[in-house]
Formats: structure tokens, C-alpha cells, sequence
DNA sequence: TATTAAAATGTAAACGTTTAGATTCATTGA
DNA sequence: TCAATGAATCTAAACGTTTACATTTTAATA
């Protein structure tokens, strides 16, 4: 099966009786070469099933139009999302996407990070597992350009594009303190990720705007996965005097949280309000349906993609640029009034 | 910024004093350079900031450490399940991933196919989005190992890892049978695909093997789609005679079905018994948990990649091998028998 | 028909590696 | 001290394109 080579461009010449330079030419149609000749090559080329290979072709030009796409998690499904936005765009306007996954690891992320500088990709969008890592230097010493999505990238100049999550939370909680709630608790995520903190930020303004004593026991913290929001959970649950509202800072922990709160039977909706960070599959399955602080995802991708494209296109440097994308609250049910008012003793 | 081009090997052994022969072998370190030399080497590579161009490699030794993965449905949270386990098993054999979404459209399908081809991928694993088409021709032609999986790939001897469709199928439908459903219907999927047809067959092979006669009514059919399901859900809604009991091929379908339930109220558990085909996060948020097939995603994965691997490495050919992997059932509440026992007609 | 401009095609040098095979260098034993 | 050996290093030719520039062909004009 694999006998001879792969068919060339000097196989389709030789068969075309016609110099390596045309053949050239029509593959990447530039015109100026006579019909019938052309008729000839292209003949000749699905005789050999001669296809361009990309590898000579970048190497020469000095381009691949291909664009890296470094996410922390796969199947967190906010970020296919995002990636269908960057997707789509890219392709309109002929690039390729990489997609490689981190897994949250800043290891994987720096290996990735070289082995697409290697390949010699025209740009790179990131969410990154490390805000504070060294892993970018390479980027910026290449002249990659790059654009950080949804996470900050610390100390380089790379253009942004984040999801104003001060402002996502402090709605969230501030949707609670109007619903009548004063015992706020929050689920935190890692502080050593921009969302970490700002979601965080946004919670004690809002405490601090209307003047509710931050009590400490209420900031729980774990990792953006269900694990974390299910025993941040359980150690709410297990206050002497426990919250009448959760406010959960990601969708991983709000599916964690939702199943903490019903092995615990801990009534959603009578005992507790609920906002999440995200909107998720799940809550409209839910009773009551989940409220919750929703992202742009599509369209943060999108943006994402075409301040990249313009960058590459860019042959003069310019300065970053920082979009604040705006999160909508929406609210369904979890986070009324109801019947609960006062703090709970537990059982 | 962009000033100078980036540095080369040449760069280097000039700087290294040495030659790049030289430079190559610590580059991929060969041995046989002397300690000292291969220091001043090294030195001069950090000074330089050189990157290998893994261009100029690849396209020198013939291979890319890249293989491609084409998946239908980005968003479907079945394959970013199954993507883990291939980049898992990929990372450590020392491979590189590119995934690429189709969004079941034939046309970015091939077109992808032909991209991942100039680019000379080692391999490529595949869920089609068009089981019959000719896009693989051209894989075909370059000698380019290919697994199919999930979905088969016809007319083409690649080797294949997909699921038991048919035993999945007929495992719900028996059980809902065992649980005194005699008013079974599906709602099916495209009957292009392998997975539409062969969930059809799992069910018809149920009915037949307890002497339920086929009711044309009690079949409807959609895309593999939250819309799909809803409006599946509908139609059946609408009969005369109303099932007792769905089964919905697939795991989109099956939020749809359970959206579709709640909004036209027919409650779940009480009037109609459910089993989806695929486990989803909702399954056990909704009231009565959902009882589902389900399928082993990361296990699939990783055998996909074996396999894959295997081909990229033999230098004769082989006969294709095709794994059938076995779907669980997981028993939850949905299926039971409940007080669901008569057919009812239309409120 | 001869001349000329324009169009079509060809030549050859790059792009940045890897790697046979050739060459040089250091080390050892006689 | 000198071969002989083995280790270290170098030279140069690929790999398959693109493209500036040179050359040839064609068509148009006088």
C-alpha cells in the first residue's frame, strides 16, 4: 500500500511536461498560465493524486495560517462554547485551528505553548492555567501574537479579552441582598486565577455597598470542578449557623454545590437561595430553576479571533488592546424571597 | 519587535562556534559532543532565544508527531470526554493533538480532512459526519492511518472502535419492557448514521424477542439535537394513544424530551416511564433521576489512539481491526414501573 | 515579413532542518 | 614517536515548496 512516495510537485511537472514554477502557479491559482496548459496539470495532478504538502509550503512562505487555541478544560462546557466562536470566525477567514487542552496543568500548557511555537502558529489564543507563569516569554520573544481570553495574563502586553466578573458577582449578590437575604455565602474559586479574585471583589462590594458585615465563615474555597463546590457544600452545611443564600463563582461548583445540597437534603428554594456563576444545562431542571450570571460566550470567542487576525495582519506594533465583556443576570427562581428568612439552626 | 528574523541553527553554530551539524545533534540530543561543546551549544541557544522549526523538521524527516481529531459536535459533552482519552494516551507516546469540529457538516468535514492531509498528520481519528462520503479517498490514497470512531465508516477498511449500539438499545427497551411498558416508543436519530440505525434496531430486536408488535406512531425521528428531542416529544404528546414510555437515542434528544415533558406537563415518573441513551449531567438532577445507557468515552478514547498508534508505527500492512465496546446500564428511577400501567388518553 | 510588446513558461536559489559519509582530533599501545 | 583506533566534528546534499528573474513563445503592429 505504502510503495512509492508521495507524489510531488516535480512528479506533476515532469508528468505535465511543464517546469516546477508552473505547476506552482496553478495550484495556488495566480493566473497568467494558458488554459490548455493548465488543463494539462490539473489533469496530471489528479492522475498522481498529487496533494500540496503544507510542511514545504510553510516553511517557504513563512506563514501556516494555522491559530493555537490553549483551553484549561475540556469539558467544562463553557469553553467549546468560546471555541466555537473562535472556530467560526477563523475559518471565514481561512485559518485553521489548533485546539489543545491543558487540563488545568501549567506543565502541559508550557509544553503546549512551545510545541505550537514550533510549529510556527500566526497566533494564539489562551485561557491560561498560570496567570503569573514564564511561559509566555517565548511568545512575546517570537512575536507570536496572542490574545488572553477570560483569564488575565500577568506582566505581558497581550491583548484581552475577560468577562467583567467583578460585575457578574456583585450583581449576583446584590440580587440577593434585594431578594431580603443577609447571611451570604460564597463559593470561591482558586485566587490564583483572575475569576478567583474578581468574582470574590464583586461579592464583598456588593456586602460593602450594602453594608452587611462580611462574615468569614460564609468564604468557602475550592477548585473550579464539582468536587470543589460539593464539599465547600458540605462545610457550609455544617456552620452552627449557616447561610440563607449561596452564591457559587462557577458552573462546575454549582453542579457540585446542587448535589451537595440534595445528599445533604438541604432544601433549595425553602432552606436556601441559590445564584451560580454560568448557566448550565442543569438549571432548568432544577426546583426552582437556577438564577444565574450568564457569559457571552460565542461572542467572546468571536472578538477574540478578530483581535488576533488583526494583529497578524498588523506589520507595526500597537498597544494592547483590553475588552470588559459584560455578563447578564438571569433570574429564575432559586434566588427569590420564599419562605426564608431567618437563619436556620441546624438540625 | 519584529525586527530581526528569528534566529536559525545556523545562528547558532556560528555563534557556537561549530557547525550546524553539531548544533543538531545536542538539539536532539544524539550524544557523541563533547561536554564542553555542547555547553557553549546550549549558551548560545539561550542567548539566541533559538526554537527548533518544527517546520523545517518535519518536512526533513517525514512525520509530524501530529495526529488530527474530527469530531461532529464540539458541544456535545460526549466527545470532549472522549478527546480526554485520546490527547491522554497521545501525550505520552510523544504526539501532538489537533482537534477540529465539524458541526456535522460534510463539506467542513472534508474540507478539514484535506487540510489535516497537506499538513501531513500522522494519523487521524474520526467521528464522520458522513458515513458514505468520498472525503476519505484521499486519506486512503496517502497511506495515512485512520480510526473510525463511534460512527462507522463504510466502504473503507480503517480500523474502527464504536459501541454496541444494538445491545445498548435493546437493553433499555428490555428493561422498560421488564418493567411492564407494553407502550414503548423511540425517539430515533438520523437513520444516515450507524448509531441512528443501529439504536432503531436495538429496540425493533426488544420488541420482536417479548412479541411486542411495532407501533409506527411510537417512532419519530430528528436530528441529534436538543431541538430534535423537543419536537419529538411533542409529536408523541400529541397522539391519540400516548406511549407509557420513551426511549430517547441520544443524550442532546434526551434534554430535549425532558425539557419537552416539563413544558407540556407530562410528568415524568407518573405518566410516561423514561431511559436516554447516554449518561448527562442532568440525569440526576431531574425528578425521578434518569435511568441511561451509558457508554465508556474515555475508554473509547484511549483504545482509539492505540490503535491508531500501532498503524503509525507498523511498516506492513495489516487487516483492519473493529472493536465493539459494550454500553452499561444504569438503572435510576425513570424506567420503573411506577403506577403507569394503562395507556392515557389525551387530557 | 520583421519588430516589438506582452504573455507564458522556465531556471535556480532560497526556506531551516537532518543525516550520510568524510574529515579531523585526541588517545592509546607498541 | 608513530600508527591505529575511536570519538568528535564537519561538509554537503537532500526534503518540497515559492518566487524573483531570465528566457521563450505568442500576438499585435508596422
Amino acid at each position: 500500500m505504502r510503495t512509492e512516495s508521495k507524489p510531488t510537485i516535480q512528479d506533476v511537472a515532469k508528468h505535465a511536461s511543464v517546469s516546477i514554477a508552473t505547476v506552482s502557479r496553478v495550484i495556488n491559482n495566480q493566473g497568467g498560465v494558458r488554459a490548455e496548459t493548465e488543463k494539462r496539470i490539473v489533469h496530471a495532478i489528479k492522475e498522481l493524486g498529487y496533494v500540496r504538502n503544507a510542511v514545504a509550503r510553510s516553511m517557504k512562505k513563512k506563514e501556516t495560517k494555522m491559530i493555537g487555541i490553549i483551553i484549561p478544560d475540556i469539558n467544562n462546557p463553557f469553553f467549546p462554547l468560546v471555541v466555537s466562536g473562535i472556530e467560526q470566525q477563523a475559518r471565514k477567514k481561512g485559518y485553521y485551528t489548533m485546539l489543545s487542552n491543558t487540563s488545568e496543568s501549567p506543565i502541559v500548557e508550557s509544553e503546549i505553548i512551545n510545541i505550537l511555537v514550533e510549529r510556527g502558529v500566526d497566533g494564539v489564543v489562551i485561557t491560561t492555567a498560570d496567570e503569573y507563569g514564564k511561559q509566555f516569554q517565548i511568545l512575546q520573544e517570537q512575536g507570536i501574537p496572542v490574545v488572553a481570553l477570560d483569564r488575565r495574563i500577568n506582566e505581558y502586553n497581550f491583548d484581552s479579552v475577560l468577562i467583567d466578573n467583578i460585575d457578574g458577582a456583585y450583581q449576583a449578590t446584590k440580587q440577593l441582598i434585594l431578594q431580603g437575604h443577609q447571611d451570604i455565602a460564597i463559593i470561591c474559586g482558586p485566587h490564583s486565577t483572575t475569576p478567583g479574585r474578581d468574582r470574590f471583589a464583586g461579592y464583598l462590594k456588593a456586602l460593602s455597598d450594602y453594608e452587611i458585615p462580611l462574615n468569614d465563615q460564609f468564604v468557602v474555597q475550592g477548585s473550579f470542578s464539582e468536587e470543589g463546590g460539593y464539599s465547600a457544600t458540605r462545610t457550609l452545611n455544617e456552620l452552627e449557623v449557616r447561610p440563607t443564600a449561596i452564591f457559587s463563582s462557577n458552573n462546575l461548583m454549582s453542579i457540585g454545590c446542587i448535589k451537595a445540597l440534595q445528599d445533604l437534603e438541604w432544601r433549595l428554594g425553602e432552606e436556601v437561595a441559590f445564584i451560580g456563576f454560568d448557566d448550565i444545562e442543569i438549571a432548568t431542571f432544577t426546583k426552582p430553576k437556577l438564577s444565574v450570571v450568564s457569559r457571552p460566550m460565542n461572542a467572546l470567542g468571536e472578538l477574540a479571533f478578530q483581535l488576533l487576525h488583526e494583529r497578524i495582519l498588523a506589520n507595526e506594533v500597537f498597544s494592547p488592546r483590553n475588552y470588559l465583556l459584560s455578563p447578564e443576570l438571569k433570574i429564575r427562581e432559586s434566588c427569590h424571597l420564599g419562605n426564608i428568612r431567618l437563619n436556620h439552626k441546624r438540625s
